[in-house]
RNA sequence: GCCGGCGUGGCGAAAUGGCAGACGCAAGGGACUUAAAAUCCCUUAUCCGACAAGGGUGUGCGGGUUCGAAUCCCGCCGCCGGCACCA
């Protein structure tokens, strides 16, 4: 369809105007616990997008799949009778904006302000019923100073082994506090990416490149500000329980914590103790050496002298190596001997220790038993070294007698293990650590492969730390003079010296004669860890949230608040890991009410380009929203990705799919409307005010039924084939019930807003009773005993294949059902004089005849 | 390697234990038109048969459970996503 071909139906020109008026109008603003306006009886639903980044590149028809899918949702339960917040938002700090500062000198911020600006009006383009009172912008000095509040918060708290809970760091009771804080600054190796001139998070991280930009990145000590997630590792981990979450996230955070339970074991050396973890205590008795890791502390003691040149080029060796080297799989275990040996606790026996960079330090004790018989690892390397295997556990179908070989790391029974001889895995692994803490030489651990976060970046375009510095010790600024904005600097780059941007600015930086500030600031996640609770009371200056406003629209009775949250799967682990946490430590400060934020979460699935690519620039198969609207509208655009298929999953980009919708829509418009000579649309005179045939009737409350449920379970595509039939059933009516379509646009509207209103508006010229406008209706309902048919037509099949079909009363018995079943010709026929074995009756649907 | 998801016409899909292919796209035929576009109507999984009546086959492959399986179970194959020396 070219650009010049007539218009099937005038959208161009009154989308446009619908927007402007649901804008200038408030539409869909919604009033606060304590407002004037306010009914406490109404129920509340929170439905949230998860908010963009306003990058350069406009929106992309992805935005548009779960932005329109939400949008639904909120149009149909404002229908329904709720408060609906809905709101919108910008993640707008990140380092595009900084990228595009270094090379342009412009200020992120004027490069922001304008990039959210071309945001919002394509939102708006597509007639999103957002309250846009509440839109917030993470880089407001009226945001962030709540962001440096939250941080604050966890700087002053600590989580109390004993509660479980975090508290104010006051009821800490140690020397150091500062070794507790839930934020707190460590000396530690992180992720250093030259090219982009900062740290980064584990997170960010992929595959020892940067995710974004995809630069080398090697490991170096700094010093940075860190958040103690792994406090909460074991509740982010049970909390996930009372989540309508797809169970594959729930896994992926699962893993990503990845909990896993065994025992530390202290082996004893000459000059130490090394604490080893294991899951597999049960085969401490086939632990033939140790491994430590090089960057373990004890490597320098445990190194006799003969054999110290040979581990100190080793560990030099590891040093240099970049993270993906070192992780390589298919790459030779490497190690050194150390000269030293342990004692094994159960058997008095001394084992060689060795180094290697198989066994990391970050997880763990940094140390393990190796029982190369029993584990892939320890296996290769002992081959390669020739070290002892000794076999420990028999699969419980071998006999014991009976030779193992290669490696065996199942379950089985304890063999040669003269304290757990005979023993199941699980019973073996139990006696052991018992008895390993009777005699104080270990005991039950749980480690976890979360770490903690490193949560300071080297750039300009973040939140402040409220943090000065004296004499070499942190403390906060206090509450009262935040907002803590970022001072002016002439260049974004980090200085020569290596420091953060924000050291450009002497006067800022210079607190007082003592003391100086922080000039790291907070990564892109800070802002989107809590925004979905600013938006409950957006413009609150004297709190993050007003606790009447957070308990209503986050309460429900559930662990959530929000009651549904849409986005896509790459944030599986990392946001809705930070925001979980930031939460939980909220609530258990009395800060919220609830332990979760978001209750129901639905990740909509990719958008592919035509050619069953992904989207790209370089593909050249990138769709834009706005060509698509200006061609065919935005209720077709929305509709469109509705229709292509279930929201969560991946599909292709049609544009002759676009266009079937697009004339579904104006079908649904000549249903209203006739083109006179002129060109203009009048109301058609098909329309009556008659009541609908019993048929018509069927179908419009089947299509009640149906719309209304797949909405609810958010099966948009089968709601919209169902207003397909619909229509089609209606196209012919002549005349046509004008009830019909004052049910159809309703239905119809949550989806295609525009349309309706228009329609709605222009329809009661004719009829009064479509007053107001289609989006301030009420939700049809449906009447169940229209929906049900006297006589209904049963399937006859025999022997499960179909061999006709009968028409009966729906009140007939199940035998009156099998007589007359029998008694069709064609029954008779294909039965051949045989007797049924067996007459499955299946009521209102089928009859099955079973015979020989 | 481990974990998870998916596999149905020419295409997007529907059906989650009861008529496989709703709805849409594409294709073909017809109506309207001087003509085209748009619109409206019909056909459209596949094979045998005559485009009939009637019948066979068919939801990645091979088994199983069941009166009955796209759907449940077991074993493979393929594609996609996540994790990746986590002891």
């Amino acid at each position: 369809m070219s650009n010049t071909q007539r218009k099937q139906f005038p959208f161009s020109e009154y989308e446009p105007q619908w927007q402007t008026f649901w804008l200038e109008n408030n539409a869909f603003s919604v009033p606060n616990p304590g407002e004037l306006e306010f009914d406490p009886q109404r129920p509340k639903y929170y439905v949230l997008d998860m908010f963009p980044y306003p990058s350069g590149e406009g929106l992309h028809v992805g935005h548009v799949e779960g932005y329109t899918a939400t949008d639904i949702l909120a149009r149909y339960k404002r229908m329904c009778g709720f408060y609906v917040l809905h709101p919108m938002g910008w993640d707008a700090f990140g380092l595009p904006a900084e990228q595009y500062a270094l090379k342009t000198g412009q200020h992120p911020a004027i490069t922001t302000k304008r990039n959210i600006s071309r945001f919002r009006n394509q939102l708006q383009s597509l007639g999103f019923s957002y309250d846009w009172n509440r839109e917030i912008n993470t880089t407001d000095p009226n945001y962030f100073k709540w962001t440096q509040w939250i941080f604050l918060q966890l700087y002053g708290s600590w989580v109390n082994p004993a509660s479980g809970k975090a508290e104010p760091i006051s009821t800490y009771n140690g020397k150091d506090p500062d070794s507790v804080r839930l934020a707190y600054v460590a000396e530690m190796p992180v992720n250093w990416c030259p090219a982009l001139g900062t740290v980064l998070a584990n997170e960010e991280v992929v595959n020892g490149r940067s995710e974004v930009g995809g630069f080398p990145v090697e490991r170096r000590p700094m010093r940075q500000w860190m958040l103690r997630i792994t406090a909460y590792a074991q509740r982010l981990i049970e909390e996930l329980e009372g989540l309508d979450w797809p169970e594959s996230i729930k896994l992926l955070q699962r893993n990503w914590i990845g909990r896993s339970e065994g025992a530390e074991v202290i082996f004893r050396t000459d000059s130490s103790t090394l604490n080893v973890f294991t899951t597999r205590p049960d085969t401490l008795f086939g632990a033939t050496y140790l491994v430590i890791a090089p960057e373990h502390p004890l490597t320098g003691v445990l190194t006799t002298s003969h054999r110290q040149a040979e581990v100190g080029a080793y560990k030099k060796a590891i040093s240099s190596k970049s993270d993906l080297e070192r992780t390589d799989l298919n790459k030779e275990k490497t190690g050194v001997f150390t000269g030293s040996f342990a004692t094994n606790p159960v058997n008095g026996e001394k084992i060689p220790i060795w180094i290697a960079d198989y066994v990391l330090m970050g997880y763990g004790t940094g140390a393990i038993m190796a029982v190369p018989a029993h584990d892939e690892r320890d296996f290769e390397f002992a081959t390669k070294f020739s070290l002892p295997i000794r076999y420990v556990v028999a699969p419980t179908a071998t006999k014991s007698c009976e030779p193992i070989s290669g490696c065996f790391t199942g379950e089985g029974a304890a063999i040669h293990s003269p304290l757990i001889e005979g023993l199941p895995t699980a019973e073996a692994k139990r006696q052991i650590t018992a008895w390993l803490e009777k005699e104080g030489a270990g005991r039950l651990a749980i480690h976890y492969k979360l770490r903690d976060w490193l949560f300071s970046r080297q750039r300009y375009w973040g939140e402040p730390f409220p943090i000065i510095w004296e004499q070499g010790q942190h403390y906060p600024l206090d509450s009262t003079s935040l907002p803590l904005c970022q001072p002016e600097v002439a260049d974004f780059k980090p200085t020569d010296t290596g420091e953060p941007p924000l050291a450009r600015a002497k006067e800022w930086v210079h607190y007082s004669d003592a003391a100086h500030r922080e000039t790291n600031t907070m990564p892109q996640w800070a802002g989107s860890c809590w925004y979905y609770l600013r938006f409950c009371d957006s413009s609150n200056s004297s709190r993050f949230v007003s606790q009447t406003a957070e308990q209503y629209w986050m309460g429900g009775g559930k662990p959530g608040g929000v009651d549904l949250y849409v986005g896509g799967t790459e944030h599986a682990v990392l946001h809705l890991l930070y925001a979980r946490f930031w939460h939980k430590a909220l609530f258990d400060l009395g800060q919220l009410s609830t332990p979760e934020p978001f209750q129901k979460l639905v990740n909509q699935g990719i958008i592919l380009g035509s050619d069953g690519q992904k989207m790209s620039k370089s593909r050249g198969n990138v769709v834009s929203p706005e060509h698509v609207i200006e061609q065919y509208g935005a209720d077709s655009l929305r509709l469109y990705e509705m229709f292509v298929g279930p929201l969560e999953q991946m599909k292709p980009w049609s544009m002759k799919g676009v266009e079937g919708v697009y004339r579904f829509l104006a079908r649904v418009w000549r249903l209203a409307f006739k083109e006179d000579q002129e060109g203009h649309w009048d109301v058609s005179s098909e329309l009556k005010d008659i009541p609908m045939t019993s048929g018509q009737l069927r179908i419009v409350h089947g299509t009640i039924k149906k719309v209304t449920s797949d909405i609810e379970s958010l099966s948009f595509n089968t709601a919209i084939s169902q207003m397909m039939i619909f229509t089609n059933e209606f196209t012919s009516a002549s005349p046509c019930p004008i009830e019909a379509l004052h049910i159809l646009l309703r239905l119809l509207s949550p989806f295609a807003p525009h349309l309706c209103e228009e329609a709605w508006s222009k329809l009661v010229l004719r009829f009064p009773n479509f007053e107001s406008s289609a989006s301030r209706q009420v939700w049809p309902e449906y009447d169940e005993s229209l929906l049900i048919e006297n006589e209904v037509e049963l399937v006859v099949q025999i022997n499960g294949k179909v061999r006709s079909r009968l028409l009966i009363n729906r009140s007939a018995t199940s035998s009156e059902i099998e007589s007359a079943v029998l008694a069709l010709p064609k029954v008779m026929e294909d039965l051949a004089g045989k007797l049924p074995i067996r007459v499955v009756v299946v009521p209102n649907k089928l009859v099955n005849i079973v015979v020989h």
